[in-house]
DNA sequence: ACCTCTAAAAATGTAGATATTTTTGAATAA
DNA sequence: TTATTCAAAAATATCTACATTTTTAGAGGT
């Protein structure tokens, strides 16, 4: 088992933002429990292949088994996490397969989703898009390094779904968002790299300028090769990256 | 609460065929409840808006609280099942919203893995489209007009099947068999319709040839201009059949 | 009609019992 | 010696029964 140094104990969790719950997100113990080991295996406190003993878990979460199991079976859904029966959890590996066919279908549903934004957004979506590139041109003024990353994954996502929500479709874009979830352990390795390159950060900024021009000049075709081409470039770094798997 | 008249009991469960567990499906308590109750919401035996009482699914399934809970919460992350903490869980509502979103999704996304398939595709590929085929045109020995429902729709599922399994990426196939899963109560409606109507089933019988006549001349465009046109089809009879929500 | 209170119902959580898997180590065979 | 088998022990996952908390619904009062 790996070293855990994993986000802070909750005692009835600080009530954030809204979340995915339905209504007013009054979170029962499995979905906090189901947040935070999201949270910690995304950022990696616990690596792939990684067994989740359900001991550690119930006192590292201060939770009972139940909410417990209920929390990782969600995960088990969202492909962070698989289950062998009787044989309990662990953190679902990575490999350079999964990592290419998460990028190949995201770039080919991101453009979809693009292609129907550029068809049916209005003025409004416009408006937003224009302001999320601004404020995602003017990640300056920043204290640390840690900042700058957060500050720039943040407002670059942030950029990105401004673009898609014009699709009008919400399955769509759960859908979206589920490989999102999926490739953010990969993307992270990416995220290091890209933010404190100048030069891959101006690589970005242009391709996010040409974007921007197609996609309010309404061209469709246009829009989505610039999108498919822009989700699929950051493989081939990933790919270097990839811790070796050797377990 | 409405009529429930749904599957059998079960002592330890057929061991069926492979199913989404990762290993061999020996399946513990809260997947063979996820299991049946979603077959039971699928097939109506629970209505859209129904109260899903914890009391009643423990002695109807015969299953501890825990389990139950951990069956629901799956089921709530495939949107058939909604949940407000602390006042439990009911059988998701049904709109003409969610509908016309759902197939909107689906139509899209299975023309993006047509046209994958159509460029992935090898020879075992069109083999086994041809085949599927040729089954689905051959439903007629049959008894019972259940069984007549029961066979065209396997059928009719495995050549879709065959046809999109040639894209290559198991994760724009995972998302498909999402939204399948999501619109089969209202594909249920329309299947009554459609199966038991010789001009209807000519109609879809012209558009599995077609279909098939682009696939095999590896014509993309064409392909998916007519999943696309196939998949939404249904829409306008559903609309007409869909339960007038009074709760 | 509109509160307020209270008892019943229901959801959620905990702890301990049970069943399964994995590990350990001694006995046996090569 | 080294490998293999087997059985008991330990570790672990899973389930059930019970306890706690929260919501609901109705009675009574204003």
């Amino acid at each position: 088992m790996s070293a855990i140094k994993s986000s802070q104990t909750i005692g009835q969790a600080t009530s954030s933002g809204s979340d995915k719950d339905a209504e007013h997100s009054k979170a029962n113990q499995a979905t906090i429990a189901y947040r935070l080991l999201k949270q910690d295996i995304i950022n990696g406190a616990y690596q792939p292949g990684d067994k989740l003993l359900m001991s550690h878990l119930k006192s590292h979460y201060e939770i009972g088994a139940g909410p417990m199991r209920e929390a990782l079976s969600q995960l088990v859904a969202d492909r962070l996490v698989t289950a062998i029966s009787q044989r309990g959890f662990r953190v679902a590996e990575m490999s350079e397969e999964e990592l290419t066919d998460i990028y190949d279908a995201r770039a080919h549903l991101e453009a979809l989703i693009t292609g129907l934004a550029v068809e049916r957004g209005d003025e409004d979506w416009e408006a937003d898009i224009l302001g999320e590139a601004h404020k995602l041109s003017r990640v300056n003024e920043v204290n640390s390094p840690e900042e700058m990353l957060q500050v720039w994954d943040s407002r670059h996502k942030s950029f990105h779904r401004a673009i898609v929500s014009g699709c009008g479709s919400p399955k769509l874009l759960e859908m979206r968002a589920s490989l999102l979830d999926q490739a953010e352990r990969y993307r992270q390795l990416w995220l290091k790299q890209t933010v404190f390159s100048q030069l891959a950060l101006e690589e970005k900024r242009q391709e996010h300028t040409e974007l921007v021009d197609a996609l309010l000049n309404r061209d469709k075709e246009k829009a989505k090769a610039l999108m498919y081409a822009h989700i699929l470039s950051p493989i081939a770094i990933i790919k270097g990256l990839l811790p070796t798997q050797s377990r």
